[in-house]
DNA sequence: TTTT
DNA sequence: TTTT
């Protein structure tokens, strides 16, 4: 039995490019580097800011669609858990490290649907880019099917 | 394409047993009242509490098993999304219901991997009921393996 | 006691300006309107959206700057509260509201630290407007200071 | 400016009794160890647990109450956010270490409102310990008063 | 009523 | 290393 909830929102930036590797099984693995900044008053009443560098993982089909989509720089809301993690490096030493396994992504800001042109958005690309399309008709919020018109597994929003 | 972010995350207590129904396609639908009190003080410095009663409803699988387990008084953990509702009634006048789609749902509090026994967990059970045995010997974080070792949707926790 | 936990996090487009209201006491109250789109596939396979409009409030000094920053079309993250509200119509008639009382508030995208100009950022603004000038050296994240450095109250971020 | 939400969430119990610490001014500043364990299926479909374990710090008034009422096994709710931390040993290496840093926490499970009585709930404590007294009689969500009812920083809940 |  |  799962004992416990263990889970993270982020709302940041990329610090960089992600990098994406794959498992033998052929399952992607990105890994992406995302910055939340805080603010706070010190004792002297001046703003300090402080910046932390998550490390997050996308596996399989989400870490395809973040190897593609996202790119230094973009805001991106993750949601997902942390994982601590224990090995021992090659000079025998014992070490640590904290990754956000993520579940869940949307790319915030302008330009969300567009696949990325390359490294950190080069803007040498061609004028011609066809446009997103994605236009959409938004669905009036309306009365839910009476209950008798569920198929199974139609589960609602 | 998804835009949007819609999360909920409760911690409450049931206001009575959870009522199942199954959709003609066999889909269980559980809808329980869930209870979260908060507290503030007013500008004459008592403290005033205010409970909202949220109507939480589970599909599919998460359906049955909230049927099973939750009962009256239970605290549990609810993940889900908001969803207006708004409906014609049989008197012809509007009307509008909010409700939150679950879906993730912990039990807290002990005896959470336990079937409940009926309405309201009945007490004339039997006083000998073996202990919830919550004791649990955490497992220890170790090492992840390789990459290569992954398998294809091999997705680590 | 407080008892239970009762949370939302929104990530979404509002739909208009916000409206803002101030009480007898001076305390500003504003109102937005917020969207969160989601998708699922139906029963043939045919994608379907569904989108939710969320009336949001925020009072206080964070009602004043949500008034003041917000506008048509922007893309906000909240977090707060549901809150289920009845009243009594001048007919007569019960009805029923269902609030998000927000406590936290980001704008994101670009231009966010920017005060919007007016209804809907209207763009016959002239091209001058001064450079937003936020530029900030990132904090390195060092090692904490140790613990007898601390003042009274003075939490670490 | 803050960008970026940093925010975590967690229910878990805790592996021991808190640890409390005072600066010099005073604050007290409390650490914990708290388990969540997920579950998910392996590749040959047997049931894998893995535990992580989070290092908590409760700060000031906060960190009064942890250190109070917390105990080691006791389930609790804490919403935080994560700070990394990197700092140099006695030995010259460089270490870091993941922290939550907690900004509300909720006990869970009967007893919630109970002082501990010390180390881990010794059972020595007499049989004639009061009911916990959980009992509580939900306050009807009633029509909030018109908006110039309300006097300054009067924020309802 | 928003957004891509 | 990001962003405004």
């Amino acid at each position: 039995m799962a004992r416990g909830i263990n889970k993270v929102i982020l709302v940041g930036n990329l610090g960089n490019d992600p990098e994406t590797k794959y498992t033998q099984g052929g399952m992607a693995v990105t890994t992406v580097s995302l910055a939340t900044t805080s603010v706070r008053k010190d004792r002297d009443g001046n703003n300090q800011e402080r910046t932390e560098w998550h490390r997050v993982k996308f596996f399989g089909k989400l870490g395809e669609i973040a190897g593609e989509y996202l790119r230094k720089g973009r805001q991106v809301y993750v949601e997902g858990s942390i994982r601590y993690d224990k090995f021992t490096g090659q000079d025998g030493q014992e070490r640590y490290m904290t990754e956000i396994i993520a579940d869940e992504m949307q790319m915030l800001g302008s330009g969300e649907g567009r696949p990325a042109g390359g490294p950190s958005e080069r803007s040498e690309r061609p004028a011609s880019r066809p446009a997103p399309a994605q236009r959409r008709e938004p669905t009036s919020s309306s009365a839910p099917p009476p209950m008798d018109d569920f198929a199974d597994d139609d589960i609602p929003f």
